[in-house]
DNA sequence: CAGGTTAGCACC
DNA sequence: AAACGGTGCTAACCTG
C-alpha cells in the first residue's frame, strides 16, 4: 500500500494508491465508511472511448481529505472491487460525468442508465453558476478552471502543467501521456488521487453559488446530460465504403485544383499571404483588411473572382474546399469509427453561454447543407430508415411567445407568412412571395433575432444601406411588442449584469453589448425546447431510435415499417405550445442516409443511389 | 517544436 | 443612433 500526502486549500490531503490484492481491505473498508456520497474519477488512455485499442486504466474514489486509486487496468479482484463500491455507494460526485460513466459502461460492463441517477455533475452546476467560459470572461468550465476559481490555484497550476511535464520526461505528447505512464509513477498517482477529492469539494464550492432562480434546472440538466450521453453511446452507422470513395475523390480533385493554382505561382493555396501575392501579380486590388491589418482573402472575394470566371480564383476556392472537405469530415468519419463502424459525436449538452449545445467528434451543426455529399456518409441501421424532425421557425415562435408582440403571435397561429408580413411593411402590399423583397424580409426577421444592424443586412443581402435602414424600421414599426421587450431585457441587462430566462437560467450580458440580451433570451430559450423534448422523447422510449439533436432539429433511425408513424408521433411529442404560441415540428422521413434529406428536386431523376431516395 | 492564437469557413 | 447571437475545425502563423 502506497500512502501520499498533499495540501488542498490549506488541508491536509491523503491519498491511498492499491498497489496489491491485499491493499482492497483497506479500499473496502473507506467505501463502507463513505456509502452516501463519494466524488468519483477514471484514468484511461485517452478521450477516444469507443476506438478498439482503448483502456480504463484507473477509478478513484474521494471525500474532502481522502482519496482511493485502484488499478482496475490489472483486472480481477481489482475491477470487481470498484464495481461493487460503483453499485454500492449512492451518490457520486463527477466533472463532466458524461465521459467517465461512459468508460465505466462499455469497460466495467455497469450501464450508464444505473449510475446517471446518483450523479451530481461538477461541470453542470459550474455551468449553472456563470456561463461563462475563459475566452468569455468567466472562469471557464474544465476541472482545472474551476479548480483555479473555486477551489485552491496552486492544485489548478499543477493540473495545468503535469501533462505537459510527463510528457516531456517520458518522450511523447500532451495527448499519448495516459496511454504510455506507468503507474508507479508517483506524479500520476497524485494527479489521478486529486481528482475525485476536488470533485468532492467542488459540489460543496458550488451548490451553494447556483443562483435560486437555477435550481430546479439542476436536476433536469443532468437528464439532459444523461439522454445526449445515451445518444453518444449509440453512435451513428458510417457507410465506410462510401466514405472511402469520396476520401479518394476529394483528394483527386485537391491535387488537380492545387496543380492549377501552382502553374500560377501559388505554391500553397492555404496560405492567405501567398494567394494574396498572386491576386495582385495578377492585377486585382485588394481593399479588405483583417482585424490584425493583413490582406483580406475570404469567400466574399474569392467567389466574386471566381464569379467573374478567374481561373486561378477558382482553381484556389475548389482546393481549399476539397481539402477542407476530406480533411475535416470525410477522413475525420473514418478514422473515429469503432469495430462495428459507427462514430461516436460528443455532445455537449451545456456548452455556450446562453446553454446551447454543440456537437463534436461528428460536428453535426456544421455540415455542409448545401448538398448531400458528406451526409452520405452516415446511415440508419439496417432495416430502419433516418427520420428529421425539426421545428418550424423554432427561434421566431419562441421570439413571439416571449415577447407577446400581437402581429408575430396572430402570423404563427393563423399560419400567415411572417417573412412576407416583414416585406409589405417595408416595400407596400403588392409584394408578393416571388418578389426578391420577401427575402429581404426573411433575412431581417433572422437578423433581428441576432441583434443584427442595417448596415450587416445591408451587405449580407448586397442592397444599399438606406433599403436595409427601410427594413429593419420596418420590422421595429410592425411588431412594436419585440422592440418594447429587447428594450426591457436591455434595461434589465443593465441594471444586473445579467438577464434570466423564462426557465431561470441566468445568462451575464456584456455592458457593451446589452443589445444582445434579446438573442440570449430566444437562444437559450429555443435551447430548452429542444432538451425539453430530449427528456420527453426518453421517457416515451424513443431514446435509443435517437441519434442527433443539432439546434432545432432531432434526427432518429427508426424501423422501415413504423417510419411514417414514428416520424410523426416524434413530432407530436416534440411540439409544445408556449404562452399560447405553437411551437410546431415539421417531422420528415427521409431514406438509409442521411443525404436523403438534402437531394434536390431537380437532382432526383439523375440518382441512381438508393440511400439517397427517401422511404 | 509543442502549444496557443488567428483567420477563414461550415452551420443554426 | 446603432449594435451579428452562438458554435467547431483546420492550416498557417506566432511564441516561449
Amino acid at each position: 500500500m502506497f500512502v501520499l500526502r498533499d495540501i488542498v486549500a490549506d488541508e491536509p490531503v491523503v491519498i491511498n494508491v492499491v498497489d496489491t490484492e491485499d491493499d482492497l481491505e483497506g479500499f473496502r473498508d473507506f467505501i463502507r465508511g463513505n456509502l452516501d456520497m463519494l466524488g468519483l474519477d477514471t484514468e484511461t488512455t485517452g478521450l477516444d472511448i469507443y476506438s478498439p485499442e482503448y483502456r480504463l486504466r484507473l477509478v478513484q474514489f474521494g471525500t474532502a481529505h481522502e482519496a482511493w486509486v485502484v488499478p482496475v487496468e490489472l483486472g480481477g479482484r481489482f475491477a470487481e472491487d470498484v464495481r461493487l463500491a460503483l453499485k454500492g455507494v449512492g451518490g457520486f460526485a463527477l466533472h463532466n460525468a458524461s465521459f467517465d460513466l461512459q468508460v465505466i459502461d462499455k469497460h466495467l460492463g455497469i450501464p450508464m442508465e444505473e449510475l446517471w441517477p446518483k450523479v451530481t455533475d461538477t461541470q453542470i452546476l459550474a455551468h449553472l453558476v456563470d456561463p461563462r467560459g475563459r475566452e468569455d470572461g468567466g472562469f471557464g468550465h474544465g476541472l482545472e478552471d474551476v479548480t483555479r476559481h473555486y477551489i485552491d490555484a496552486r492544485v489548478a497550476d499543477e493540473i495545468k502543467t503535469l501533462p505537459a511535464q510527463l510528457a516531456r520526461e517520458y518522450k511523447t505528447t500532451k495527448d499519448k501521456i495516459w496511454a504510455i505512464v506507468p503507474f508507479s509513477e508517483i506524479r500520476y498517482r497524485l494527479y489521478a488521487g486529486i481528482d475525485p477529492i476536488l470533485a468532492f469539494r467542488l459540489v460543496h464550492a458550488l451548490s451553494p453559488k447556483v443562483p435560486k432562480t437555477s435550481v430546479d434546472l439542476i436536476e433536469q440538466e443532468h437528464e439532459i446530460a444523461e439522454v445526449c450521453a445515451i445518444m453518444e453511446r449509440t453512435g451513428f452507422l458510417l457507410d465506410v465504403e462510401y466514405t472511402k470513395q469520396l476520401s479518394e475523390s476529394l483528394h483527386m480533385e485537391e491535387e488537380l485544383r492545387t496543380g492549377i493554382a501552382q502553374a500560377y505561382g501559388c505554391e500553397n493555396v492555404n496560405s492567405t499571404e501567398q494567394v494574396a501575392d498572386v491576386l495582385e501579380a495578377r492585377g486585382v486590388k485588394i481593399t479588405g483588411r483583417t482585424p490584425s491589418g493583413k490582406r483580406k482573402v475570404d469567400k466574399h472575394l474569392l467567389g466574386q473572382l471566381k464569379k467573374e470566371g478567374d481561373p486561378f480564383a477558382t482553381a484556389v476556392v475548389e482546393a481549399k474546399k476539397a481539402r477542407k472537405w476530406r480533411e475535416t469530415w470525410v477522413d475525420k468519419f473514418l478514422n473515429s469509427r469503432d469495430a462495428n463502424d459507427r462514430c461516436h459525436a460528443h455532445i455537449r449538452s451545456l456548452r455556450a453561454r446562453t446553454a446551447r449545445m454543440s456537437i463534436t467528434g461528428i460536428p453535426a451543426q456544421t455540415l455542409p447543407s448545401g448538398d448531400w455529399l458528406i451526409r452520405r456518409c452516415f446511415l440508419s441501421d439496417e432495416g430502419q430508415v433516418l427520420a428529421s424532425i425539426d421545428y418550424k421557425a423554432q427561434e421566431l415562435r419562441v421570439l413571439a411567445a416571449l415577447s407577446g408582440d400581437r402581429t408575430m403571435r396572430e402570423a404563427f397561429e393563423k399560419e400567415l407568412d411572417l417573412h412576407l408580413i416583414t416585406a409589405r411593411a417595408a416595400f407596400g402590399d403588392h409584394i408578393t412571395e416571388n418578389d426578391p423583397e420577401r427575402k429581404y424580409g426573411k433575412t431581417a426577421n433572422f437578423l433581428k433575432v441576432y441583434g443584427g444592424g442595417a448596415a450587416n443586412l445591408a451587405e449580407q443581402l448586397d442592397i444599399p444601406f438606406p433599403t436595409a435602414k427601410r427594413v429593419l424600421d420596418a420590422f421595429s414599426r410592425t411588431y412594436p411588442g419585440v422592440e418594447d421587450f429587447g428594450t426591457r431585457l436591455a434595461n434589465q441587462a443593465r441594471r444586473d449584469g445579467y438577464i434570466t430566462t423564462p426557465v431561470g437560467r441566468r445568462i451575464p450580458v456584456d455592458p457593451e453589448r446589452f443589445y444582445a440580451a434579446l438573442n440570449y433570451v430566444v437562444q437559450s430559450t429555443s435551447r430548452d425546447v429542444t432538451c425539453r423534448a430530449l427528456l420527453r422523447l426518453h421517457d416515451e422510449g424513443f431514446s435509443p431510435y435517437l441519434r442527433l439533436p443539432i439546434h432545432d432539429e432531432v434526427l432518429a433511425s427508426i424501423p422501415k415499417e413504423h417510419a411514417e408513424w414514428g416520424a410523426k408521433r416524434i413530432g407530436e411529442i416534440m411540439r409544445e405550445t408556449m404562452r399560447g404560441v405553437l411551437i410546431d415540428t415539421d417531422p420528415e422521413v427521409g431514406g438509409r442516409s442521411w443525404g436523403s434529406f438534402y437531394v434536390k428536386k431537380e437532382d432526383l431523376v439523375n440518382i441512381t443511389d438508393p440511400y439517397l431516395l427517401k422511404g
